[in-house]
DNA sequence: GCCGTTTTCGGCCCGACTGTTTTCAGTCG
């Protein structure tokens, strides 16, 4: 059984079998590249193993590769990747994940010290031995000592909305520094991932040194890793606690993220924020194309190519475009993509982008829990929250029976639920329409915790998995068509149920799940808490690019989670949604005739 | 190993920082 997953990730061993091989280059990024590729696909690369055509189709992937796949599939495994990991010890690529150590020199401490694993390599440290390899001194073997400690206290990838607020408050802080003119957030976070592997900050300022210096003394800094004119990067200790999100650490270790500072000149704020921003292989693609246009793209701008060796700006050369992001993409003929499109997915290429959701384009949250369940908000809470959104309509959804540990109610909790909402609707008169619904469990064999007519009364139905989430992918699909095709259900809440660095959730045949929610008019959720991000941006891409509907929703548990819309709707926008397509966004009018149109 | 609005062969981004060097290699993003 070869998941995409699976797939990918063998590529990227392979990738690494390679590095450490010292083989070719170019070969092992089009290994690595083709990880990426296959992660990103919503298309179940088993159902075209055997389709050469199909395969090299996908970019990055072609003749050879496509071989592979289709081999790995039928038989589980690559004879080329089996020889290649024979060759080299199983401890060994371990060593690349230590920030420090890079393939070269892993490679020399295991071809000529016979360095094979982490244990070996604290032996040569303490012994030596490391330090006296060519190239290597007493600074650089404290260095990988540093990479190895900065290992274990990394808390991995940090959680969109842990990393946000973070940021935010760093960005904050350096924002009140005396002549700090711009300070902003860049990199994977600007571009809304749902996890963060570092932060990086960009700051226009009179005094770079002094920025760096305030910086670097920061009262959350557990240790600086560098530090020069420009640049600085820190380990910056965790002001949350990260509980079950983050990644299991070692011992007392003490969770930190690293966080790169950069100070920036004014009039290439632009160059830097669209270098800093990435991703990496966007930009690869875009300085490409400036090459192919006589050009040459760095953090400091867009320039001429001269013929001359060595930094343009450096030379007095002045930039063609530097000072906003929208200047370098309008002189490289590119249509101007959100931060959130640049991961190389066809956006450099494409005539028009879509104009994405934003925020203020949600009007209706459908998925809010009440202490009836598991909600810390009475029914009156969940309205004002509403009504502080400036929201025209709330859902009420609590859990359905099956889901005890949460409170779940049963028919007849339900109809007194019914009787108070109808009660607090008078109430609230037409300051906020409330719907009667629930959030009604999918069992494992895909039928639905309530019967037809139960589910028939109510206003709006939420159907979502929450229990048996690791079965096999086809049971899974079986499960979520059967609850997408079911004549009462209008949203598909959490369909993986994934938690972000806790729990993989289900894989089903994605695109069969697609059609059929654009098929039946059922809207597929985009659940806006950090922790779900479920459906996430790939799903999000190809949902709508299938036509289907989607919901963003915040899964609203107490009066918080109202600001966890923002990630779902970063989340969106990375799948190139729209307000139009979205049902949140929709006026009370039309998105009454949509819910009634299943009843 | 992939790819093509000059190319089916010959390319494949660019700079900062560090350490060990006396001109550069390795790592990172």
């Amino acid at each position: 059984m070869s998941t995409n997953a699976s797939i990918a990730s063998a590529f990227e061993h392979a990738a690494a079998l390679m590095e450490l091989l010292g083989e070719d280059k170019f070969r092992i990024n089009a290994h690595a590249r083709v990880a990426r590729a296959v992660n990103d696909l919503t298309t179940d690369l088993a159902s075209i193993a055997g389709d050469p055509k199909a395969l090299t189709a996908i970019e990055g992937i072609g003749a050879k590769t496509a071989a592979k796949i289709t081999e790995l599939v039928r038989t589980g495994k690559v004879e080329e990747f089996d020889e290649l990991a024979a060759r080299v010890p199983a401890g060994l690529p371990a060593l690349l994940n230590v920030p420090g150590l890079g393939p070269k020199t892993v490679r020399r401490a295991w071809q000529e010290l016979g360095i094979e694993d982490v244990a070996a390599l604290k032996a040569a440290m303490d012994d030596g031995s490391l330090a006296g390899l060519p190239r290597l001194g007493a600074k650089a073997v404290e260095k990988i000592r540093k990479g190895l400690d900065q290992l274990e206290r990394s808390a991995g990838r940090l959680p969109l909305g842990i990393a946000m607020p973070m940021a935010e408050g760093i960005v904050a802080f350096l924002s009140t520094l005396d002549g700090v003119e711009r300070a902003a957030f860049a990199g994977s976070l600007r571009r809304g991932k749902d996890t963060i592997g570092d932060l990086d900050i960009l700051v226009v300022a009179m005094d770079a040194a002094a920025v760096h210096e305030a910086f670097c003394a920061h009262e959350d800094v557990a240790s600086v890793i560098a530090r020069g004119e420009s640049k600085s990067s820190v380990l910056m200790k965790l002001s949350v606690s990260l509980g079950r999100w983050g990644r299991a650490l070692g011992s007392d270790a003490e969770p930190a993220v690293q966080v790169d500072l950069r100070v920036v000149p004014a009039e290439s704020w632009g160059a830097a924020m669209q270098y800093f921003t990435g991703s990496k292989e966007h930009n690869l693609k875009l300085r490409e194309r400036a090459v192919k246009q006589g050009l040459t793209l760095n953090e400091y701008g867009l320039f001429k190519d001269d013929g001359e060796n060595g930094p343009p700006q450096s030379r007095g050369i002045e930039p063609v475009a530097s000072e906003s992001e929208e200047d370098i993409y309008r002189a490289l003929k590119v249509v101007f993509p959100e931060p959130e499109l640049r991961e190389d997915r066809g956006e450099l290429s494409a005539k028009k982008l879509p104009e994405l959701i934003q925020l203020g384009d949600l009007k209706a949250e459908l998925h809010g829990h009440t202490t009836e369940s598991d909600g810390k908000l009475s029914l009156d809470e969940l309205v004002e929250g509403a009504i502080a959104r400036g929201f025209h309509t709330i859902a009420v959804t609590d859990h359905s029976k099956s889901s005890a540990q949460a409170g779940g109610l049963d028919e007849k909790r339900l109809r007194a639920q019914a009787k108070q909402i109808d009660e607090a609707q008078e109430r609230f008169g037409d300051r906020m329409r409330i719907l009667k619904g629930s959030e009604v469990d999918i069992l494992a064999d895909g039928s639905l915790d309530f019967d037809d007519d139960t589910l028939a009364s109510l206003d709006v139905v939420v159907a979502s998995p929450h229990t048996a989430l690791s079965q096999e992918p086809a049971a899974a699909t079986k499960r979520l068509l059967r609850a997408i095709e079911h004549p009462m259900v209008h949203i598909l809440g959490h369909p993986t149920g994934r938690l972000i660095n806790a729990r993989g959730g289900l894989e089903p045949a994605m695109d069969e799940l697609f059609a059929a929610a654009k098929e039946h008019s059922v809207a597929l959720e985009i659940n806006a808490h950090w922790m779900r991000l479920d459906l996430r941006d790939t799903h999000v891409r190809a949902a709508v690019e299938a036509g289907c509907l989607l919901a963003i929703d915040c899964d609203v548990h107490s009066l918080g989670d109202f600001d966890n819309a923002r990630y779902g709707v970063l989340t969106g926008r990375r799948g190139w949604l729209t307000a139009e397509q979205c049902v949140n966004c929709w006026p009370a009018d039309r998105q009454s005739d949509w819910l009634k149109s299943k009843r």
